[in-house]
Order: C-alpha cells, then sequence, then structure tokens
DNA sequence: TCTGATATTTACCAAATGGTCAGCAAGCCG
DNA sequence: CGGCTTGCTGACCATTTGGTAAATATCAGA
C-alpha cells in the first residue's frame, strides 16, 4: 500500500495526484507494455518528480496493477450487458458489437493495456482470466448456445463467436496506428464504416 | 553492420550462431516487445554470452531490425496469393483465411512480434507499412471491390474484409493466452473449430 | 603442425532504472 | 500566528542495461 493512500480519507492533492499518475501511467504502459515503461516517464508524463510519484505509489508494480484492476471491470461490462432474456437475439448480439466497438474506440488505451498484457503472457492478470472472465464468458456462451439449440440464431460455436467480436472491434484499437496508415484519407469514416461492416457480418452470420 | 556479418562469405558458425540468436530474440521479442526486452536475455537464450552475442549483431537494435525486415515478407505471402483472376472469389478468399489462420498458428511469435511492434505505434516498420504494405491491401482491395462490383462476391467494404481477416486470424496467435484460458479443455479442437467457424463466418458474408 | 583468421571470454564502463531517505516547503486548523 | 500533518525535493544507492576493449581460445587451411 502506498504510504499517501493508506490513510483512510484521501485528501484533495491525494485525489488528484493518484489519477494524474494513473492517467500518465496509462498512457505509457498502453504503449510500451509493462517492462518497457519507465517511472521517469510516468512521472515526467504527469508532471511530477520521480520521488514524488513514488509518495503515492509503492513501485511500479503497484500503479500498473490497480490500472489493471481497474480495467476489468469496465472491460467485462458489454458482455455483462447480453441479455439472456432479449426476444431479439440477433439483435442482443449486434448490440453486443456495437457497445464493444464503441468501447474500443473512445477507450483505445485501456484495449492496448490489455492486448500488452495477454501479448506478454498475462503473468500479472491470470486468475482474473481463468476467474471472473472465464466464468462470465461460459455463461454468455451458454445462453448463445441456447440461443442456436431453439432455432432463434443460426447455429455457431459460442466461443469463437465471441472471440470473433473481441478479436475485430478490439483491433481497431489495438492496430489503430496500421488501420490508420492504410485507410489514409479514409480514415474519417473509419468509425462508421467498422460498424456498418461488423453489423452486416454478424447479421449475416447470426440470421438462422 | 555486425563485424562477423561485414565478410562476404559467412563462416558455418557465422551463420547457425546469427540463426541461433535470431531464434532467440525472436522469442524474447515477441513476449516482452523492444523495449522489454534485454541482450542479456535473447544472449542467455541462444546459449552465449551477451559480448559473444554483440560479436555477431552490433547493437540491440539492429537484431530487431532484421527479425522485422525478415518477417514482413513471409507475412505479406499469403495476401500476395489472392489471385485477381480466380473464378471463385468466394472461395479464393476463403482459402485466404485459411492461409492467414494457418500462419497465426504456425508462426505465433512471430505474429506478436509483428503486434507488439504495432501496438507501441510501429516506431521501426511505420515506412513498411505505408510503403509496401499498404501498397499491397491497396491493390487487393480494388480486386474485391472489383468482384463485389460485377456481383461475384456480396457488396462489403473491402478494407474493412481484410482487417477483420486479420483481426480474427492473428487473434489466435496474439491472444493464445487469453484463448487457451478460456476454451480450457476445449483448447484440443481449438484450431479446426476456428477454421470451420471463420469459413462460416466469411462464406456467409461474402456469398452474393 | 604452424599460422592467420575467427570466435569467445573476462573485465570493464557509462547511462538508465527502480527505489530510498533526510530534510525542507505547503496546507490546514486551532 | 504556531504547530502538526501532508506534500515534495535533491542527493543518493544498488542493480540492470547496452555496449566496448583487450586478451585469449579455437578453427580451418597451407
Amino acid at each position: 500500500m502506498a504510504r499517501a493512500a493508506a490513510s483512510k480519507t484521501q485528501t484533495r492533492i491525494q485525489r488528484e495526484k493518484t489519477e494524474a499518475i494513473l492517467a500518465a501511467a496509462l498512457d505509457v504502459f498502453s504503449t510500451y507494455g509493462f517492462r518497457g515503461s519507465t517511472i521517469d516517464q510516468i512521472a515526467k508524463q504527469a508532471g511530477l518528480s520521480k520521488p514524488n510519484l513514488l509518495y503515492y505509489f509503492d513501485s511500479k508494480e503497484a500503479i500498473h496493477s490497480l490500472l489493471l484492476e481497474r480495467l476489468l471491470d469496465t472491460w467485462l461490462e458489454p458482455l455483462k450487458k447480453l441479455d439472456p432474456a432479449a426476444n431479439d437475439p440477433v439483435k442482443e448480439i449486434i448490440a453486443y458489437v456495437h457497445r464493444k466497438l464503441e468501447m474500443a474506440c473512445d477507450y483505445p488505451r485501456e484495449s492496448r493495456l490489455f492486448a500488452n498484457e495477454i501479448l506478454q503472457g498475462a503473468p500479472r492478470i491470470m486468475e482474473q482470466i481463468t476467474g471472473p472472465l472465464k466464468d462470465l464468458v461460459d455463461e454468455k456462451a451458454a445462453v448463445i448456445e441456447g440461443w442456436a439449440k431453439q432455432g432463434k440464431i443460426a447455429p455457431v460455436h459460442p466461443y469463437h463467436l465471441i472471440f470473433s467480436i473481441w478479436a475485430t472491434t478490439q483491433h481497431y484499437a489495438d492496430f489503430d496506428t496500421q488501420v490508420s496508415a492504410i485507410l489514409g484519407a479514409r480514415s474519417e469514416t473509419c468509425f462508421e464504416d467498422a460498424c456498418d461492416y461488423l453489423t452486416t457480418m454478424f447479421t449475416k452470420l447470426l440470421r438462422p
């Protein structure tokens, strides 16, 4: 626990500075990964000196952990909202795709932070993956399979459906550099085009 | 240029050691990214001392550059093979998906190396992206658009089609940790399931 | 087997990095 | 204002890191 955060009631300055640090850390970690990032870099980005930053957080790892911890909740929210009782399952899944795409476009740094962590073998969030994340996916995969058995959507492998939704949506955040470079001027309508494209793709796939 | 590699004819040892180094470097770089990897780590993995490694390569960056350079050719090959004269465009694109998926599964480290580089803003391969890669994609996107206009495939945004193929196939290499953790025992049939799933998805999308 | 080229090691360096500490400065509250 | 807590800094430290230099060991060919 950080010295400053150890007290029960945070002061105004504590709140402001910790948030500034986390914001800066998100920038840096999402770009360079954990090992590729330095405290100095984060401190500079946050407008603090290194010792000052370390007054608020005990270590580099502590910042990273807190960031990942906070991330996972937000990250799972779109899938959590998938309603098993929806009366139009195709629309419900498409809505999930839209939420996911929006999240990737609104929070690209979060997406990259997550991608970096997974790429490196998820050393710091493996428990979260095999725990809450897996549980949620298992649950929702069962829902999807149920819909398929009832003939409400076309028969698809539920896990690979989820993977393909993750892959296609997060691609726009994680590989943004590449996407922008290739689209050039077309980048301006990228989000709308992607939204249309993915809607079509998953609708065609899922319509019974 | 590395001292050892400067000579025109490489000796047996030079060939062996450079390959060992590149193999080790691929392992390390693909996991930790450029900044997160150390020469010591690579040297150890290759069974060499650090100075000995630096006898073959001038710097950490030199190894990384050579790796990326070699990578891009292999990486673009599947798309290059997309035949504009194919008489069944849907099948032709599906075949491309299969080549891509196979490549992701056979060369996951290469996929991750590339992913790491793009995630970090592609500082070392931006020219390759805006150059050869973009040119190839532009060319093939035009082919796909042609097919769509002729009614041979359903009308789709050609660039986003390509992105979605990249995203879905590379996902199995880049996010393997996550995929395996979630599938658990189901991982064994992952490749076949993914192949089936993607075939269905893209066939449904593209069939006119 | 001798010799020159190639290969490898030991010892080293400067810079960067994660982190600490003692002391000084600012806020806050009576 | 005075005093106590909170916030911040500069100097410092040990370790790691990328990289070098010189000395030594190994190899291939005459």
